[in-house]
DNA sequence: AAAAAAT
């Protein structure tokens, strides 16, 4: 039991989400042991009986019980530590924190590396990724990298980039580090898993330092930050915040994140020890600004992650309202960048809206790293679903995501397995957070092998060796199966993405054809018989016309819009279409640090 | 029509 213990708190590379939760969980202090407690009391007796009778894949042949299986290689952690780390980045100012120098880590020794460093790099096939095609458009945009050391960032920058193990930039990163570096604004597509996160952190910061460093933070009782990243998902804004946690290590920099669903008071507490970079989803940053605890004013960077997502219907007034009624600087007077997986034209339009002159990066086709995950479509009516999943449970081992479309749905699905005795949990908007994030938790542990989720879980998320996701209920948008399916293959990994299709969705049939095709995946009849009578309007691809304008490959691969608004040339500020290589000379020479006075 | 995101 106590080893079950361990592998729950001990979860690989959640150093710093435990940070989080520390800070904001409603719990307090003192919540992570006794979540711990709780976790091994839920979970064990669920995973042991699982993983020996139901699917021998979990429990290993060797009669292990399930717990070893996954928890065994995480690393042992000290929950002091963070704190410890807390109190560290609190002293911003002086250049040298209670580490030693060279070996910052010398002293609290592995504990503090491998949670604030580990699992950034998980085995990540780079070499794999080296030839998917690129787009650039925009003016004069500079040179790529080939190497971190092209990139002349800070030298603490460098040694953070080296402690998290990055050798070699990924394509994403050869690409917007330069951009970012220098001034420019950027649309990007590129899957998280590809190094998206980095590639707008480490600019960013850079930037900072570059320009001396944030000011400071804080004035009177409101938190001032220099760059703000909003995320659609509260399990996304830590995430991020996670990685700029390891990236602004020993910088003076400090970041923060800030999510409903926890705490108010401690999450103003925390950024009371400085807060130059925050991290939020966008109902508390309001919440925030609202009662003069955050202050937009001295936004420099504003970072968008799944754009798509916070620019659509549900989300954009919110985030019109954040950008434009909040006292952030014109976009003229801040460097506002955007990524996501799916760029829809629609949204592009919206998009151009918060940026400035800005640059248009397509790495991949969009759902890149779909080359890496065997996509499946069975036929399933309604009421044979539950017993296809238990075979797919039964004959694919590792980390199962399966999404369904409503909460309740999560909820009865979830229970169903357990029922059956698959070690499940779930996450969807309607538990608390606390549950929401414990449910993260044992999924990436391994504790609860699947993990049933709403669409909550479809975007940026990053959870090593999931082996297969499972679309139960197909989401709505083709767009939404591209990004829930990227939650397997990550970063060149190789995944198992299985459909269940039945004639509820006739409407995404062809869409799904193209997907399939296009990465070139086998295409089973039924898909082409369901496309061939057509979705909702009559085969015509009616509804496309909205969207790519009739042009093939509207789905993958997104372009930029201001090339196909050929009569329309409303967006404005579109000159000479170039495709990179244009100023060359000393590229990022021209961190200009001129035009922003902090 | 549903999900997410503030209380």
């Amino acid at each position: 039991m106590s080893g079950e213990g361990n592998g729950v708190g001990s979860s690989a590379g959640s150093g710093a989400a435990s940070a989080a939760a520390g800070q904001n969980g409603a719990a307090g202090a003192n919540a992570p042991p006794a979540r711990r407690q709780r976790a091994a009391a839920g979970g064990g007796g669920g995973g042991g009986g699982y993983a020996g009778a139901q699917r021998g894949g979990y429990g290993g042949s060797g009669g292990r019980s399930g717990d070893s299986r996954y928890g065994g290689s995480a690393p042992k952690r000290v929950w002091g530590d963070l704190e410890e780390i807390a109190a560290a980045k609190g002293q911003s100012s002086s250049g040298s924190g209670r580490w030693g120098e060279e070996n910052p880590f010398a002293e609290s020794g592995k504990v503090v590396q491998v949670e604030i460093f580990n699992g950034m790099n998980t085995g990540i096939n780079f070499d794999k990724y080296e030839n998917i095609p690129v787009e650039v458009s925009g003016r004069d945009c500079p040179d790529e990298i080939n190497s971190f050391e092209d990139s002349e960032l800070h030298t603490r920058l460098q040694k953070n980039v080296s402690l998290a193990k990055y050798t070699k930039p990924t394509p994403v990163q050869k690409r917007a580090v330069p951009i970012i570096a220098a001034n420019r604004d950027l649309m990007a597509c590129a899957q998280t898993g590809s190094g998206k996160t980095a590639a707008f952190l480490l600019p960013v910061l850079n930037r900072m330092l570059a320009m001396g460093g944030p000011p400071d933070s804080f004035n009177h009782r409101a938190a001032e930050p220099t760059s703000l990243v909003l995320a659609p998902t509260r399990e996304l804004a830590v995430q991020i915040y996670e990685e700029s946690f390891k990236f602004c290590y020993k910088t003076g920099i400090v970041p923060q994140v800030v999510y409903g669903g926890a705490d108010f008071r401690d999450q103003v507490k925390q950024m009371q020890r400085g807060c130059d970079v925050i991290v939020a989803t966008p109902g508390r940053l309001v919440d925030m600004i609202q009662r003069g605890r955050i202050s937009l004013e001295r936004i420099r960077f504003l970072t968008l992650d799944e754009a798509d997502r916070m620019l659509d219907m549900g989300f954009e007034p919110q985030i019109r309202e954040i950008v434009e009624q909040c006292g952030m600087p014109r976009k003229e007077d801040r460097q506002t960048l955007m990524f996501s997986a799916t760029f829809p034209r629609e949204i592009q339009q919206l998009a151009s809206d918060f940026l400035n002159d800005y640059i248009f990066l397509s790495v991949g086709r969009v759902g890149s790293t779909t080359d890496f995950i065997q996509q499946r479509l069975e036929f399933v009516r309604e009421e044979d679903k539950r017993d296809f999943l238990l075979d797919e449970l039964n004959s694919v081992p590792g980390l199962t995501l399966v999404f369904v479309e409503t909460k309740r749905g999560a909820d009865s699905l979830e229970y169903f397995l357990s029922q059956q005795g698959y070690p499940a949990t779930s996450i969807h908007g309607d538990r608390s957070q606390q549950e929401r994030e414990q449910a993260l938790k044992t999924f990436r542990t391994g504790l609860t092998p699947i993990m049933v989720a709403t669409d909550v879980a479809a975007r940026g998320l990053d959870i090593p060796n999931v082996t297969h996701v499972i679309n139960y209920d197909m989401p709505n948008s083709v767009d939404d199966y591209v990004h829930r399916i990227g939650r397997t293959g990550r970063a060149g990994n190789s995944g198992l993405a299985t459909a269940f299709v039945n004639d509820k969705n006739r409407n995404l049939a062809r869409d799904l054809l193209e997907i399939l095709s296009e990465s070139g995946q086998e295409i089973p009849a039924f898909i082409e018989q369901m496309a061939a009578y057509g979705g909702g309007g009559g085969g015509g691809g009616s509804r496309r016309g909205g969207r790519g304008g009739g042009r093939g490959g509207g789905k993958i691969g997104s372009r930029d819009f201001r090339k196909e608004s050929g009569a329309n040339s409303g967006g404005g500020g579109f000159g000479a279409p170039s495709r990179g290589r244009a100023n060359g000379g000393g590229g990022n020479s021209n961190y200009r640090q001129s035009d922003s006075a902090w």
